[in-house]
DNA sequence: TTATATACGACTTTTTTGGTCGCATATAAA
DNA sequence: TTTATATGCGACCAAAAAAGTCGTATATAA
């Protein structure tokens, strides 16, 4: 209703890990066995995060993760929206064929809001949650 | 993922439209139809607000319902709260009994997240998003 | 060559949300 | 006092979203 889907979790979960073992390549399984993750649910949010270049994948054996990108300069807003799509109170201000927008008389004020949650979101780096 | 229900938007709508038609009473069905929300689904969104002390109902031929709080002092973290259940990020932070608590590295900080935003949606209040 | 890792599409299950139905109760007005 | 029309509410059903599973391809270290 108002919160992170379980997948974000999971990543902000896998990339705190990642920081912390900065020096090594950790692997899904790995991770997932740490903080009782579902495998290959696990696996497909680092996939995710590999193909939006805050990690680096390694095939084979004794593959793994690695974190990319500093947490310092990733903005939460941002990656909760690359992560699970457009945030915003309402779906109106997103996907436009929306029956009621015809007598729907809170859209424009609603996305004043989205503003001021994404600016608040944003001021927030990814490393300040996870440090 | 991040945003309200269709029935908290309802809830906007109707308190917007009650809030214009002060002087009478409307009933549901006036509502609905206007705004081209299921009937039904309205009716439980205006008794909850009934419960709510939001609005006040009227019973029988001629009855509806009327604004019983200014707009402009329901602030709309707490409406959103009473409407659908709290909100924050993440689900841990409520109910406690997450599989993952004991491994869970991102908690406390999430916390203090969840707060940044109430206090945000807090100093927002209904009527500055329906007027 | 084998074991083990990522990559990824298709699929199923579970949970949440959205919406419907039927019936009880209240009340204004004919 | 009957009728039409409103709210109140629990049980139920449908649709959508989220969570999780399965199978298979590909890469690579040992």
């Amino acid at each position: 209703m108002f919160k992170l889907t379980r997948k974000s979790e999971y990543a902000l979960i896998a990339l705190r890990h990642l920081q912390m073992n900065d020096t090594l390549l950790s692997s899904s399984k790995e991770i997932s066995q740490m903080y009782m993750i579902p495998r290959q649910v696990l696996a497909k949010v680092l996939q995710k995060m590999v193909k939006l270049n805050y990690i680096d994948a390694y095939k084979g054996a004794n593959g793994g993760y690695k974190l990319k990108k500093s947490l310092k300069k990733i903005r939460l807003a941002e990656f909760i929206e690359k992560m699970e799509g457009p945030l915003g109170l309402v779906d109106c201000n997103i996907n436009d064929n929306c029956d009621q927008i015809d007598y729907c008389n809170i859209k424009m004020p609603i996305n004043k809001i989205n503003e001021n949650i994404k600016s608040v979101l944003n001021k927030i780096k990814i490393a300040d949650i996870t440090t």
